[in-house]
DNA sequence: GCACTGGACCTGTATAGACAAGCTCGGTGC
DNA sequence: GCACCGAGCTTGTCTATACAGGTCCAGTGC
């Protein structure tokens, strides 16, 4: 088996239980196939079928009870510790609406820097996307994301008017880190463009790198307008 | 064996390397026992490591490269989580020299928004500073903060030449929470000389505040030369 | 009817052995 | 001297098997 023509076994067993879940096969609560069963249908060793279950259930997708069985866990989004914003979630909370445009959205074959950030081959695939969001019919947020397949598939069929470009991600990759870089800076033409910017209006730059079973899920730059959009954070130290 | 009296073998060579990085035998950097290593000197199955081993390098621990061996990852995290850059130490970190120029120290009367800010009285007296932090001679912060008395004393009193602000702080008022904010904009003319900008250089401002004992120490406002300086978090989740 | 018990099934963990693929380094051939 | 290649190490993964302990339920005995 090689190990970049196909996914390791029991990443494949990970997606095959992630699909189920997303396309409502399992349902929050649902019971899994244990790992016996696992073992027969899909004709893996118990091993590879734990490890991929156990996974699941360290990522905070499945629950797993001894001697009972393995289930799948309630609230998968909200439930998760990651600080990673999600600008849909962002402007509802605010009680706007939202909605977004797709712009581009096709593969394309990695650059020298983006095969180095996104930790793939010079040349691999990568799928592409370039979405800018609304706040209220005002442009709020323009993502330009790329996506390694190999860890999360089927990015480009998505349907983005009802799952955003991060709800897919960390549903069908589960989030284990996320990286963040940002910048300011006063954007070329085609940013301010789409972004309806003044000329002259300063723009907050975050380059998000997110992970998921240790390779890099996506790469995405996300520009706001500077004057529309501000990041928050609070830092607060553990107890003890 | 029991699962309840003993923990799990793999648990038990987590924390037998953990204890090497604690105890100083294995610093950032050096090579941990191979997995066919520590089956022989643990005389457990190579499974066995390769789980401990795996799991110590997702939890950022340990840094594995296929072909190589595996090693102790740089920066293990500080004690002391709480993510408040120092721009000195920022410096410092990157071997280069770190100095600073007070401009402005006095005492103030605070404004209506100051006042707010800083959740004290309007016209309280609030110690001022205005200082510009440079790296190997070139400005990269222009910090302008205003500290409570209340609750750190003897800010204006401090000989910043040995001890930065933010060090003062951290030892007069113990650090309990930090908020911050971080805009993008288009710098006033001041701020451009005391930065050194260039006409239509971006701006990354920082607004800071930080809490001790449930109340606000001080206020900041930090501003960085957009075309030299970036902010970079990454967000884990806890290990499970 | 009720308490108990044993079997079936589940997860958790451990072992031994195997192959693939990446990296390093030393030896060989030119 | 230099390029090349393979041995030997490493990690990454997979298989087959095994035992321990938790949970559930049906069947048994009272």
């Amino acid at each position: 088996m090689s190990l970049h023509a196909a996914a390791a076994r029991y990443l494949q067993v990970k997606h095959f239980i992630l699909e189920q879940i997303a396309g409502g096969a399992l349902p929050a609560g649902a019971r899994v196939p244990s790992e016996n069963e696992l073992t027969r249908t899909l004709a893996i060793s118990r091993m590879t079928a734990n490890r991929a279950l156990r996974e699941l259930a360290a990522d905070g997708v499945l629950v797993r009870v001894a001697g009972v069985g393995t289930f799948v866990a309630e609230q998968r989004v909200h439930a998760h510790p990651l600080e990673v914003r999600n600008i849909a979630d962002e402007i509802r909370a605010r009680g706007h609406e939202h909605r977004l445009k797709v712009l581009t959205l096709e593969p394309v074959s990695a650059t020298r820097e983006l095969a180095e950030r996104c930790g793939v081959k010079l040349g691999a695939t990568l799928d592409h996307s370039l979405i800018t969001h609304f706040e209220d019919g005002t442009p709020l947020q323009l993502e330009e994301r790329y996506v390694n397949p190999q860890v999360a598939p089927g990015y480009l069929h998505n349907d983005f008017a009802r799952t955003t470009p991060h709800e897919f991600l960390i549903r069908v990759a589960p989030l284990q880190r996320a990286e963040h870089t940002v910048r300011a800076l006063l954007p070329e033409r085609r940013i301010r463009r789409l972004l309806k910017l003044k000329s002259g209006e300063a723009c907050l730059l975050i380059l998000r790198r997110t992970f998921s079973n240790g390779r890099v899920a996506s790469v995405a730059d996300l520009y706001h307008p500077g004057s529309r959009y501000e990041l928050t954070a609070t830092c607060q130290p553990r107890s003890s």
